[in-house]
DNA sequence: AAATGTGACTGACCGTCAGTCATTATATGT
DNA sequence: ACATATAATGACTGACGGTCAGTCACATTT
């Protein structure tokens, strides 16, 4: 049934065109300011159809959070390829992370947002789609450190797992503050 | 005139005796989920009320981040009395603000939450109230580095500043992270 | 001690906005 | 052409942040 498929990647292109819309408005007021009537004024479609495709206002912000991933862990999956060494590769990670959140600001602010939204009002979809680029990422840092390891390029005494937890941490908080402090002065 | 005087100090009794109460709302629910009704009960005054202290819900906010900063700064004062040498004191301030976000996390989260409300809806008191908290503990971070480099604690070509920001930064910004992951786990 | 003034306090009310649902429009199958 | 299913709509609801005309206890004046 080709019928059906069609129908899937048509709600799926609307599903992207209400998250584009979403974007647009996230950008121009803040998320508190924006309403569902912005949003769908700005998709060109009724409230009621919004709320067909995401569950409420909360998922749009998860939406865009996940685009956020991956559009980050492409960044990361293109630095890792252009290296051999594990070394290479982490500090390479380390580098697309600071492009990432220079050249996309916004995205980078919707990612470690955190006014978080309460896990039980999203969909298991969702949840299940964060989860997944987060372990993505995740195994992709351990995974970098073991090989460094294997090779000598990085000391064996390093703990992949929490050296990862606090390269982790340590960016990504930091560039947090430090792009909070930007906007403040 | 004492008659004024009594009725300034009633008044600042009662601003905090709101604030109490606000701290028990939002600690309660989280600050999203607890509506003026809720504090206005808790506190045992009309709704109306609330709003002859605070011009709106976010100036609640601001005001339990002020008390976080007091409290905090405070710690910082007595870590520093305690030692001689300005190195030791920078150590004692780091070893405060663990102490700080380990015992009083409600009030930690409250002090760096990420988001804040827009300034031109705050009170210039309140706003001044927290640039002043802001102020006193950056030079106390400066002051101090300069006195360890007079001693020769601290190597000469530190610059104060830039050194202050990096650990502000990183100390702040990791622990709210380190919060946030355990929080979520 | 009566009249007048003050301001802290109240709670019914308003505008806004997230979210719902009865109704209408459109596409598909026979 | 008709029946059925699916998609889209927007008027409506309820909750919440914020307002304001009115009340009352107490201070001041006459």
């Amino acid at each position: 049934m080709g019928i059906i498929e069609r129908k899937e990647r048509e709600k799926e292109a609307r599903r992207s065109l209400i998250l584009d819309a979403t974007e647009r408005v996230f950008q121009a007021k803040s998320i508190q300011q924006s309403t569902m009537d912005d949003i769908a004024r700005e998709a060109e479609l009724a409230k009621g159809t919004i709320y067909l495709y995401y569950r409420n206002k909360e998922e749009l912000q998860v939406g865009i959070m996940l685009r956020a991933l991956e559009m980050m862990n492409e960044g990361f999956q293109k630095a890792v390829e252009k290296e051999n060494l594990g070394i290479k590769k982490i500090m390479a990670i380390g580098d697309a992370y600071w492009v990432f959140a220079d050249e996309h600001p916004f995205h980078f602010g919707m990612m470690c947002n955190s006014d978080f939204p309460m896990r039980d009002q999203i969909s298991d979809e969702l949840v299940a789609e964060l989860n997944n680029q987060h372990n993505w990422v995740w195994s992709l840092l351990v995974g970098t450190i073991e090989e460094g390891k294997q090779e000598g390029t990085i000391k064996h005494d390093i703990d992949g797992f929490s050296s990862s937890l606090m390269l982790w941490l340590n960016t990504m908080s930091v560039l947090r503050m430090y792009q909070k402090v930007q906007d403040n002065l």
